[in-house]
RNA sequence: GCGCCCGUAGCUCAGUUGGAUAGAGCGUUGGCCUCCGGAGCCAAAGGCCGUGCGUUCGAAUCGCACCGGGCGCACCA
């Protein structure tokens, strides 16, 4: 918005600069314009002087100085001064914040978005955990990610659809299938011995004697029966994840099978049409892909020598079968330790003639969870896995997303359940949340004060001029770069920091200030200001999928 | 052995994609309620950005080497 203003101005001091001679015609330098780290340095500064320097041999102030003469701030800055070694910071008048805040106000909150989407679809696929058992808190983590970057991209104009991808063709479902059978022969007072690569929770007990309650019959033909139960048992425990996921605000808009993917030949097309481009090669009897061709990574086989297909075949049919379905660009969430998956799977799309920047892996790093100050362990072939539905019990949708995306997806995170469950400012969550309520319920008071909050027309913003305002002001502004900036990185953390930093102004503020009880037009003012405070608070706890609570 | 990620205050972590005197929160110490929700606020102390070279006007950020931690390196999924 304003950044492209001050950019104008730079670009015009310079082409004045070109004009009296004191630059040559012929340079063209890409100046940044960036928000400062420090307040005492303004609200944007420009680093253009180091670019100028070399160029006619002057030193970067020197250069800033001479610049700064020919600059022609119009009347929006306040003042244009040069700081540190030649950086020249531009210091906006408050009118221009309040009337930015007040467009805001009046064009709607919409405004605040910014579209970089542009209406191209994404298709944003994670968890894709098996159903095989519960979702773990790793998984939770995952799904948080998922599901705020989906909102991230809907709300900067991306048409966004969340895959989840079952891989019911593979080894793990026909395990369950094994396991459930054989906790059901159990169940009917069998000795059996079970095998350590069975999954070993207590669930599997469940479903076995889920089957003899319900009374269903079973196929008498053993491999018959184990099928039969590896279908019974996936879908059980599918519809149980479908719900743990719900009951933790996550919900896909489609569900995908691995083995639709045979049905539908898609495999066969992509394996011919690999063939086709010469990217597939048989060697030891087994066939290859040529990974090696297009990034640093060994090749991989398509077919095993026994005939059978590998993960990565139907995994490279299906990143196909997404580009088919009119993509534009493709997210997976992963976790951590596929991170070795990433360049064959690159390797594989730009096999098939697609841009491989049109698709990102994004990395879940592992959680810790702590309890009283202590890691809890969470080892999943013990089965004694800290489930996602255990954590969500224990502290809440809201705290459990907003802890989960609280760091960088890529880096450790500590998830500290006592910490989450406390009510205090220690807490984010409830710092966040209170802060939330805090404004409603100065609203409140408000409304028994009679003061009508409906309609702020003809509100005097000019009364706002404390410095603490202004910093307000501009904190809901700053949402903007916020959403432009997470949705680019694909960082849904950043509106967890923004939204931190935000609030923080507003308690300073609500601590210092009375917002009631001023002039009428002071307190209508204010009241304005909160107004639009609380709508940035709402919409980005919206985006976390974090509720906004009026009262606490 | 090869590859990827990480190393920033006592602890947990940010750091606007190369910018200025490196920032938060927690913890510690000391303050603030006759007043809109003290579930809050203010202040102080706290640093060789793992180490060493390099790239340049300028490096926590980029490159190389090393140290330390995590994770991968299947005709598994």
């Amino acid at each position: 918005m304003i950044r492209k203003k001050i950019a104008e101005i730079i670009s015009n001091a310079c082409e004045v600069s070109k004009k009296q001679g004191i630059l040559p015609e012929n340079v063209n330098v890409n100046p940044s314009v960036e928000i400062p780290r420090e307040e005492g340095f303004g609200d944007y500064s420009t680093n253009i002087a180091f670019l100028l320097a070399p160029i006619i041999k002057k030193s970067p102030s020197e250069v800033a100085r001479i610049l700064i003469e020919k600059i022609n701030p119009g009347d929006i800055c306040e003042k244009v001064d040069v700081a540190g070694k030649g950086f020249i910071n531009f210091y906006l008048k408050n009118d221009v914040w309040r009337n930015l805040l007040k467009d805001v106000y009046t064009k709607g909150i919409g405004s605040l978005y910014p579209n970089v989407g542009e209406g191209k679809k994404v298709l944003i696929e994670f968890v894709s955990a098996n159903p095989t058992g519960p979702l773990h808190i790793g998984h939770g983590r995952g799904a948080a990610v998922g599901d705020v970057l989906a909102n991230i991209l809907k709300s900067v104009g991306y048409i966004v659809s969340k895959e989840y991808y079952i891989n019911d063709a593979g080894r793990q479902i026909k395990t369950l299938g094994e396991s459930t059978y054989l906790r059901w022969k159990e169940l009917q007072g069998e000795e059996v011995l079970y095998p350590k690569d069975c999954y070993q929770g207590d669930y599997v007990k469940d479903l076995a004697g889920q089957l003899i309650e319900s009374k269903v019959e079973i196929p008498l033909d053993r491999d018959a029966a184990v099928s039969f139960m590896a279908r019974f048992s996936s879908s059980e425990i599918l519809k149980g994840i479908q719900q743990d996921l719900g009951d933790f605000g996550v919900v896909f808009d489609n569900y995908y099978n691995e083995s639709t993917l045979f049905d539908r030949g898609v495999v066969e097309t992509t394996l011919d049409l690999l063939k086709e481009k010469g990217y597939a090669y048989e060697k030891d009897g087994a066939l290859w892909f040529t990974t090696s061709k297009f990034e640093k990574d060994e090749d991989r086989v398509l077919i095993k020598s026994g005939g059978e297909k590998t993960y990565f075949t139907s995994d490279i049919a299906y990143h196909m079968d997404k580009f088919n379905r009119s993509f534009d660009m493709l997210v997976d969430i992963w976790g951590s330790d596929h991170h070795g998956y990433i360049p064959r799977l690159k390797a594989s799309i730009q096999a098939l003639g697609h841009d491989k920047e049109s698709f990102k892996a994004l990395l879940i790093q592992f959680v810790t969870l702590l309890k009283d100050g202590k890691p809890a362990g969470m080892s999943t072939r013990s089965g004694q896995f800290t489930t996602l539905q255990e954590v969500v019990n224990e502290v809440g949708r809201d705290a459990a997303r907003f802890f989960f995306l609280i760091r960088k997806s890529d880096a450790h995170l500590e998830f500290d359940l006592d910490l989450a469950k406390k009510s205090s400012n220690e807490n984010p969550v409830f710092y966040v949340q209170y802060a939330h309520a805090r404004i409603a319920s100065i609203f409140r008071n408000a409304q028994s004060e009679g003061i009508g909050t409906d309609s702020f027309h003809g509100v005097d913003v000019t009364l706002l001029t404390l410095n603490e305002e202004i910093n307000l002001i501009k904190g809901i502004l700053h949402f903007y770069h916020v959403i432009e900036g997470s949705a680019k990185s694909l960082e849904p953390h950043r509106i967890t920091f923004y939204l931190i930093d935000l609030v923080g102004r507003f308690h300073s503020y609500y601590n210092k200030t009375r917002v009631l009880g001023n002039t009428k037009e002071l307190t209508l003012a204010r009241l304005w200001l909160l107004s639009m405070l609380k709508e940035v608070i709402r919409n980005s706890l919206g985006i976390l999928g974090v509720s906004a609570p009026e009262k606490m």
